[in-house]
RNA sequence: GGACCUAUAGCUCAGCUGGUUAGAGCGCUACGUUGACAUCGUAGAGGUCACUGGUUCGAAUCCAGUUAGGUCCACCA
């Protein structure tokens, strides 16, 4: 037996994390074995088991949702590698359209003064290319550097040459199925930047503005006013109606009628829509449908036609009347000053209200009509909410899955066309005579529309949406389209997908209605891309707001990783983060996690340090190796099943707990008196008990903190002389084998536990140092435990430092002597010096109150009729047995209480 | 405005399908360094389980309402 590698006192996590992680990748350890002949060592299990991770913007950087997020797949995947799955966590990145050319654009800007229309189309995406190879991908090495075990050899961009295919694939696939269509549609218009905006660009800015009120001459008798109420005066000229609630006598008898529209003197109807607020304002309302959502909706109610006033650039179009060819803002000042002139302004009142604002360029949204392409969502979504009810679909926390369906069921055609150039290029084509194709190649300008037998004259300007490409992932990153691809078929469907709350219908509801557009082959339930969605916990900062970078209370994940080690990051984040409940984070919360890599490094390295000895090779028959291995058995059962469930937390404390205090606090302590003494059978057993207890602690932990457990699993191989090459990262999960649950081991340890606790007790009361010796007398009445005693009264009067040690049924207090009570044992500690006999009989006091409340609960219960009735009669049984200890303990505390 | 979540020790949180002397970590108090670990050990103080009703033999736990905070979605003419 070789001596221990060299071990610092404390747990260095920069030096290793580098190294190790290299050592894995080499090793081929994050992928999965091929065709049954895997790398390091393994061989292919036949059972699969796959995660794709949520792709990050390629622009991102790395905040605390990823690292939670990668630290919760990681140890899923971990987890499942060990138990002998072929498992492959499949990583990327999304192009993030709109946020990827804003930056790139705000870049070029700032170092050439140049926008993208000066550099051309062509140029302006080499640019963004050129960015993605220098810039992109940081947060795939900011999530190697976490510890993710993902397979790197197929990382992917939703941008890759195969993914844009199978964009395109799936594009000409529903437009042939006729799911595709043209529509008009609002869209969000930034005039400065002359684009449309996605709603997720939007900033409600509150701000002070005037609520006018309008008078609209009836067309009967202009004598007469309707008035209404507008916070955007100038797009009265593109009213084409005036709305008011179905129940509001003051305009019953106008419904039906017409107005005429100043300045452009269109006759307008008046019309009753429930969705009118008779409060508010006049409690009449224009309808300006080209340039108003819930107007447009309104229109649409009514078959109002829709007036689009406004160009490009926020200028009046020709509809604007004698204000044609102005800009916005000065259409506003010059016509509410004329309606004023000609005596059809009302009041003018001050409100505060949301203006929406564009987050890039600042200035007013415009809501314009356009020519926009919708896929019917309708046939999509049915088979997607079957999925949830069927079970074939289920998500972690159950209740997301109302929020999933509640959009299912409401589903809205998906605006697929954006006005960017960076993204898909939508693969539709026109001739000329505007008449659209979509193909799966290229079209020549001047080739022939397969349909029409005209010349092609241009491709459609627009892109796709970024979430048309990422509701591929599942399929597209295995090889689809293509039916025939070998990782297709063997890893689809998937098993796990853990995401945010925030994109389960931006995202996960559209993966889901993919999987089943895409799959058809597949028997229905396969079609699904993952069978459980698991949604994790949002992060908050230490005063529970949303970290976020914009509030800048965000805490820098790599911060922590520098500063206490990735393991330490993921320990204390998985620890701290109850399922389906948010988690609030300051920098301190990390340190938790950090002391108990420490504090493994430490319990391995006594193990280690101890095992220059021979060790058994039969099972121990020793009472604290059987309650170890008792324990071992709970934690490691209750690991797995938490795992298994995904209750992380839950799995992280069940062995923060094992290793600290039952390994470290009472094992260990117990060991030593062993390891040092002269038996040395016992000592063998020892020696076998702690390095088994270290291996599967090392198993059981390493999902958990991956860095630390192979750092020890190397270094305890080394010490034993075990095959140098092993790697814990592909060892096998720590099972059943013979390794059980020992009652009678855990009943006589609590035994030992109240008495060293008894005699700690006192020490501390008295102020006896821990480690001096003293003599002990203790009294057990009962006859099982005073044999307990008896039995392992070495044991005890190591752990309690004790100098002489008598056990009885009933001996008197010996003179000089304190007293704890505790599990029956009445416990006497001989002291030398002054006593505060006072100090302790108020001590002893206090707790007869204590026990005796407890036992007048237990005895209320008990005369209780109801109870005797109604309860579980092993229930009662207990508690009868409850309160005779109870009365003893309380008998015993007040007789030393009495005796002082 | 809609949906959902939360309220337990000074702080951050556990407490599963109702029965515990209501727990953990941090912080606090006292004591302790001859070697696994001071990123440690031992002992201790500290809680009317937000409030009000209800169900029940029995409620931190289940139900309803109130109050306060939060998250997501929608958005005021």
């Amino acid at each position: 037996m070789s001596p221990p590698m060299e071990l610092s006192t404390r747990y260095t996590p920069k030096e290793i994390e580098g190294p190790l992680y290299e050592a894995w990748e080499s090793a081929g350890c994050f992928q999965p074995p091929a065709d049954g002949q895997g790398p390091a060592g393994r061989t292919g299990s036949g059972k699969t088991y796959t995660v794709m991770i949520p792709p990050p913007n390629v622009t991102g950087v790395l905040h605390m949702g990823h690292a939670l997020n990668g630290t919760i797949q990681d140890i899923v995947v971990r987890h499942r590698r060990m138990q002998g799955y072929e498992t492959l966590w499949v990583p990327g990145t999304d192009h993030a359209g709109i946020a990827t050319q804003a930056v790139v654009e705000k870049k070029i800007y700032a170092e050439e003064q140049k926008t993208r229309e000066d550099l051309g189309r062509e140029e302006f995406l080499r640019r963004i290319w050129d960015w993605k190879e220098h810039h992109g991908n940081m947060i795939l090495r900011q999530f190697r550097s976490l510890g993710c075990s993902c397979d790197w050899t197929r990382t992917k961009f939703t941008m890759d040459e195969d993914l844009s295919r199978a964009v395109r694939v799936s594009f000409v696939e529903l437009w042939e199925r006729g799911l595709i269509y043209r529509g008009a549609r609002l869209v969000n218009w930034d005039c400065v930047l002359e684009t449309a905006v996605s709603d997720d660009e939007i900033e409600y800015v509150q701000q002070k503005g005037k609520l006018w009120h309008l008078r609209y001459p009836l067309t009967d008798d202009p004598t007469q006013h309707l008035v209404v109420a507008t916070t955007r005066p100038e797009t009265m000229l593109g009213d084409t109606g005036v709305a008011v609630h179905p129940s509001d006598a003051r305009y019953a008898q106008l419904v039906g009628k017409t107005v005429r529209l100043p300045f452009v003197n269109r006759d307008i109807p008046i019309v009753a829509d429930d969705s009118v607020d008779p409060e508010y304002g006049s409690g009449a309302v224009k309808i300006t449908p080209g340039h108003d959502p819930a107007d447009y909706e309104r229109g649409q109610r009514h078959s109002l036609p829709i007036i689009s006033l406004l160009e490009k650039d926020g200028t009046f179009n020709e509809h604007g009347g004698p204000f044609a060819g102005k800009k916005r803002e000065v259409v506003r000042k010059e016509l509410v000053a004329a309606l004023d002139e000609m005596g059809l302004l009302g009041e003018v009142e001050s409100i505060v209200h949301n203006v929406s604002t564009s987050d890039r360029s600042k200035s007013p949204i415009e809501p314009i009509v356009s020519e926009q392409w919708f896929v019917k969502m309708q046939p999509l979504a049915e088979p997607a909410i079957g999925a949830l009810k069927k079970g074939d679909l289920e998500f972690r926390p159950e209740r997301w899955g109302k929020v999933y369906l509640h959009w299912l069921e409401n589903v809205q055609d998906w605006c697929i066309s954006r006005q960017l150039w960076w993204g898909h290029r939508i693969p539709v084509w026109y001739d000329e005579d505007d008449v659209p194709v979509a193909s799966l190649d290229d079209l020549e300008i001047g080739a022939t529309h397969p349909k029409t037998g005209k010349p092609i004259v241009r491709q459609d300007p627009d892109v796709l949406d970024t979430w048309a490409s990422s509701w591929l992932w599942p399929l597209a990153t295995l090889g689809w389209p293509d039916k025939a691809a070998a990782d297709l078929g063997r890893f689809y469907p998937t098993q796990f997908l853990s995401t945010a709350q925030e994109i389960i219908y931006l995202w996960v509801a559209r993966m889901v209605m993919a999987g089943y557009a895409f799959m058809p082959e597949l028997p229905e339930a396969e079609r699904n891309p993952f069978t459980t969605c698991y949604i994790h916990a949002t992060v908050l900062d230490g005063k529970g707001k949303r970290m976020s970078k914009s509030a800048g209370n965000g805490i820098d994940p790599l911060d922590m990783i520098e500063k206490f080690g990735a393991d330490a990051v993921r320990f204390s984040l998985v620890l701290l983060t109850k399922e389906g409940q948010d988690v609030r984070l300051a920098p301190d919360r990390f340190e938790q996690g950090s002391r108990f890599c420490n504090k493994v490094w430490n319990a391995a390295r006594f193990v280690m340090m101890n095992l220059a000895g021979e060790a058994s090779t039969e099972p121990s028959t020793r009472f604290e190796d059987r309650w170890i291995l008792s324990s071992l058995a709970r934690t490691r059962d209750s690991v797995t099943a938490a795992l298994e469930e995904y209750r992380f937390n839950d799995a992280a404390s069940e062995m923060y707990r094992f290793v600290w205090n039952d390994f470290c606090d009472w094992y260990v302590e117990l060991s030593k008196h062993r390891l040092t003494g002269d038996d040395d059978a016992s000592a063998m057993d020892a020696r076998a008990t702690l390095t088994r207890v270290l291996t599967d602690t090392l198993g059981l932990l390493h999902p958990f903190t991956p860095y630390l457990t192979e750092k020890l699993w190397a270094a305890l191989h080394e010490t034993l002389g075990r095959d140098p090459e092993s790697m814990l990262c592909v060892a096998p999960w720590p099972t059943g084998d013979a390794l059980s649950v020992d009652e009678g081991a855990e009943a006589e340890m609590a035994v030992l536990q109240d008495f060293v606790g008894c005699v700690r007790r006192v020490r501390a009361l008295t102020m006896v140092p821990e480690r001096k010796p003293v003599p002990v007398v203790v009294n057990a009445t009962r006859a099982d435990v005073r044999e307990t005693m008896e039995r392992h009264r070495g044991a005890a009067a190591s752990l309690a430092f004790v100098e002489s040690l008598e056990i009885a049924e009933a001996a008197e207090r010996p003179a000089q002597s304190a007293v704890a009570v505790a599990g029956g044992l009445e416990t006497f500690v001989v002291l030398g010096g002054d006593v505060d006999f006072a100090k302790l009989k108020t001590v002893l006091e206090g707790r007869a109150e204590k026990v005796g409340k407890a036992l007048m609960g237990t005895e209320k219960k008990l005369q209780n009729e109801g109870f005797l009735k109604k309860a579980d009669p092993e229930l009662i049984e207990a508690e009868k047995e409850r309160a005779k200890e109870l009365a003893l303990e309380k008998e015993l505390l007040e007789r030393n209480a009495a005796g002082l």
